[in-house]
DNA sequence: ACCAAAACCGACCGATCATTCGGTCGAGAC
DNA sequence: GTCTCGACCGAATGATCGGTCGGTTTTGGT
């Protein structure tokens, strides 16, 4: 591996793991193998290394997804819910380190100064916000769901899913019990009335 | 007012609005107009200064949602727990603050090597979660509320309140729209049939 | 009025931070 | 064979960090 893509796998553990201003550039340079000017010549600075970094989490995280919704079939918008909702829970478990960085706030902090890292953590959201709503506005259609607006579902959705995904990288809570409950939870709040 | 809740109030809305790491004592000392050595008068070091301010926290949280308990009225569970959806989205406007630092990363990173802080963080949760489950818990009694879990179901309404919550102060998506949503939202998830 | 204790301060410390600089090295072009 | 250029490195830079120290002021009890 280049050693280009070695510091950028490396500072994408050490960030999630640390945190971006708790992670130095020498730690980074020691945990890598390089040497600290060698992260200078491929990297503008700390935060065009973070730039870079969240730009790869955008090209992961929406390949994943495009993947996800041309392998899955579903029979209706409310099954393709809750194909979401699991599937966001398995890519969080398996990212674990990729949302670990988003679920801290130094992203949302830079992205307030810096324009690129807040157009991509929005791309990022449009696309984990937009396959759920997907999902609600095939399910309004087929009449499988019954809500009144797809948008605002999709984020009542997401803020619960990733909520409980958000527990778990906090460690107060074992949330594994809970997915169940959210499963069926997502299934209540979406249909009026249950039909067996 | 003593020096001694200057530093603490100046400490909370630093650390909520900067991050711990990103608040250095020199600009913590500036701010409230105090010597820089006062801090370390009053506190034993960084760490300790914001152990002192979630425990204030702490207390904060706690008095309001007991004053909240005792001031509500409601005829059944599911109107309690309606109750707690608004006082929670009202009291995170209000003390927006207290809230944005507990959204952000570092308590839950302190709380790994530091027990008090750990401490301090589970009864705030204890608090939060606590005053949904007891809505629920009476709910399921009284038949206005039908779930298998009341500690499961007042995890996941919190982590969607929450949630939403979380999502203003990360200033993505303008989430007031959202609250009337999110109130019909959790009377759906927490009913089976409706009975108007 | 006096004194001990607590509050407070400016100056200073070693460590660490992100970043820069001058230069070495090896591969490909001609 | 030599010239060029990007990859890479060790050492050094000034700034800033959390924290300490010795001494001064303020306060409250007697």
């Amino acid at each position: 591996m280049s050693k280009r893509n070695a510091i950028l796998e490396t500072a994408t553990l050490l960030f999630a793991r640390s945190g971006f201003d708790q992670t130095s550039m020498s730690a980074l340079s020691k945990a890598t193998g390089v040497a600290g000017s060698t992260i200078f010549h491929h990297f503008k600075n700390k935060e065009d290394l973070f730039i870079n970094i969240l730009s790869n989490t955008q090209n992961t995280i929406i390949s994943a997804f495009d993947a996800h919704q041309q392998d899955s079939a579903h029979k209706n918008g409310l099954e393709m819910v809750e194909g979401a909702v699991e599937f966001y829970l398995t890519f969080t478990l398996e990212k674990q380190d990729l949302f670990l960085m988003l679920h801290r706030h130094f992203p949302y902090q830079m992205a307030e100064t810096n324009k690129q890292c807040r157009e991509s953590l929005e791309a990022i959201y449009e696309c984990l916000v937009g396959l759920f709503e997907q999902g609600v506005s095939l399910g309004i259609k087929d009449g499988s769901i019954q809500v009144a607006s797809a948008h605002n579902t999709a984020m009542l959705l997401f803020a619960m899913v990733d909520g409980v995904a958000r527990l778990n990288t906090y460690r107060l809570y074992q949330t594994g019990a809970l997915y169940s409950d959210l499963i069926a939870s997502c299934r209540r709040l979406l249909q009026v009335d249950l039909e067996a």
